[in-house]
DNA sequence: GTCCTTATTGCAAAAAATTGCAATAAGGAT
DNA sequence: ATCCTTATTGCAATTTTTTGCAATAAGGAC
């Protein structure tokens, strides 16, 4: 089984179609250490499947996203990116000089508990973006 | 003094001019109720400033975000929206119907402090927008 | 394997967002 | 009030993202 097989059968379990874009889209994504956009995996995918298209790429990281295989990592100035679902985490960004820093959901899962509770609100929180300024950044 | 005049005293205080534009897209946001998309404030702008267009909107809330004055607040699929910077506040929204919940900034502030004391960035966090379904859309 | 249904794709066109640059006008100096 | 400097705007062109629709191919039935 290829590396993607676990979502592809997710994708045909559900009654989704598996179709070589789908399977490329996913394989990147799974193989990428960090989020990608939309351009960037057009281009890396278009390199397998040469006639493969941007709206088709579009079409599917938002299918993706639906069905919660994928999910959308918001970064700055709302540039959309994506990343593979997995364990939940989220960033803290540094504004000046784009570095990421992973937090761990421990972190965020009270906070997230609160606001279910008093909201009644059922949350799909599965990144969340801090925005900052690293220290790095913060000494020049 | 017109309703923006703090705004725009703000930003001649700065050293950046104060044009009709900068003034009519003020206006607008100061009297918007919830935060709006570059193109509904280009609509809206473009009624009293015939010959505005599209970039200098973009531009303008751009600049106004980036000097502090406005804020992005992150909407569904990184569309990207703005609003007047006020008091620090967060949204849950609803991805089924789309509904808002304002979240005030102290149930946020405890997990940020953490955030900070962990890994030394200084925050600039006044727009946290957090998904997930509302118990209208649970039932149904 | 072949046929059938329809989800999914590619193509073409449209809409939205961005960029470069010359023209304009804001605000300070005289 | 007029001039000067340069930040800001509008225009034109480009790039990015989205949409509609006909063509294709995935997956089930035979």
């Amino acid at each position: 089984m290829t590396c993607e097989g676990n979502f592809t059968k997710k994708l045909s379990e559900r009654g989704y179609r598996v179709t070589p874009q789908r399977r490329e889209i996913l394989h990147i994504l799974l193989h990428a250490d960090a989020h990608l956009t939309p351009a960037e995996i057009f281009e890396e995918a278009h390199k397998k499947l040469p006639n493969l298209t941007e709206p088709t790429v579009y079409r599917t990281l938002e299918f993706l996203a639906e069905i919660g295989l994928a999910q959308e990592a918001y970064s700055e100035k709302s540039k959309s990116a994506y990343e593979i679902s997995g364990y939940a985490h989220h960033h803290l960004i540094c504004r000046k000089c784009a570095k990421e820093v992973e937090i761990p959901h421990v972190k965020v899962e009270g906070l997230c508990q609160n606001l279910e509770d008093e909201t009644g609100f059922k949350l799909m929180q599965n990144h969340l973006s801090f925005f900052g300024i690293c220290p790095d950044c913060q000494e020049n």
